[in-house]
DNA sequence: TAAGATTGAGTACTCAATCTTG
DNA sequence: CAAGATTGAGTACTCAATCTTA
């Protein structure tokens, strides 16, 4: 007599887990960049990435086209005002919300990092190969754009 | 005269953001099934499923083969010990390292979350469709086979 | 009442230091 | 001294509650 039939379940091929291992191998070495060179964490790279990106915005803006959580976001912003990186100033259409708008310096940094970025971008993608990194970027953006049980959004 | 050349980068082609966000969206559902069904954490829920697939081994070998790192494998560990879901017995071959084993009550658990997760993993095949799927699968194993610069490792 | 944003408390993570055995 | 493992301190994250304006 036998017990209950064993879950044939394999992390190895799991999704979630697959991809999370090759997110953080991907992630790995660029993070060493932003914090051995500017002293930065992942949501404040993240946040600065968007205002370079998109300019002046609101942080409920970066919450929307990033998915990062509000309250990651407002300490981050934060931070980077407190490092002068960014300035805020209250909107005019809606006095709730502020705009914020990457400083000077805040512009070199980014220049700097984006640099990097490109670089790093490109040498995994050169590892990957063509074929494999076209494919990649494809399904990927599958995922985000795919329905329920497979959005970064998570408000219903 | 202009000033420096914007740095063309833009985060939505970049592979480490592409790759958290996808992470992220694939994650969120299944995270929802261990935490409200079994109060379990990401780290918890791993361990579980090293244990569950392998059966007896150490702290040391769920790091080797999972690259979560020690202290967290430590901490996962001694929660998992003392709500009885696993068990730790002294190595006669390295006394420095225990063998771990899950209770039958952990092997409950574990059997009732890997159905879920082979449900919740070919939900998420299905609507990527059979080509996507197996991308995915493909490229996601190329980037953990993949060399220096892209590996969850870094002890060198 | 809802929306943009911030704060506080509790949880989980990171890194260095430590303990024990090899 | 090196390796398996744990601990402590500091950091970042999560969730609920709060404040202000719409």
């Amino acid at each position: 007599m036998t017990g209950p039939a064993p879950p044939d379940f394999d992390l190895d091929t799991f999704l979630p887990y697959l991809l999370n291992q090759a997110a953080e191998a991907a992630s790995r070495g660029f993070e060493d960049i932003y914090r051995s060179r500017h002293g930065m964490t992942r949501t404040q790279w993240r946040v600065m990435a968007n205002l370079g990106k998109f300019g002046v915005m609101s942080a409920r803006d970066i919450c929307a086209v990033s998915h990062i959580e509000k309250t990651k976001v407002s300490r981050a912003v934060a931070s980077l005002e407190r490092q002068e990186l960014l300035t805020r100033s209250r909107s005019a259409e809606d006095r709730r919300a502020d705009k914020l708008c990457l400083t000077g310096k805040g512009l070199d940094m980014f220049a700097d990092l984006g640099r990097h970025a490109l670089d790093y971008d490109r040498n995994l993608r050169r590892n990957l190969g063509e074929q494999m990194s076209g494919d990649l970027t494809r399904v990927l953006r599958a995922i985000m754009a795919a329905g329920p049980g497979f959005r970064p959004d998570h408000d219903d």
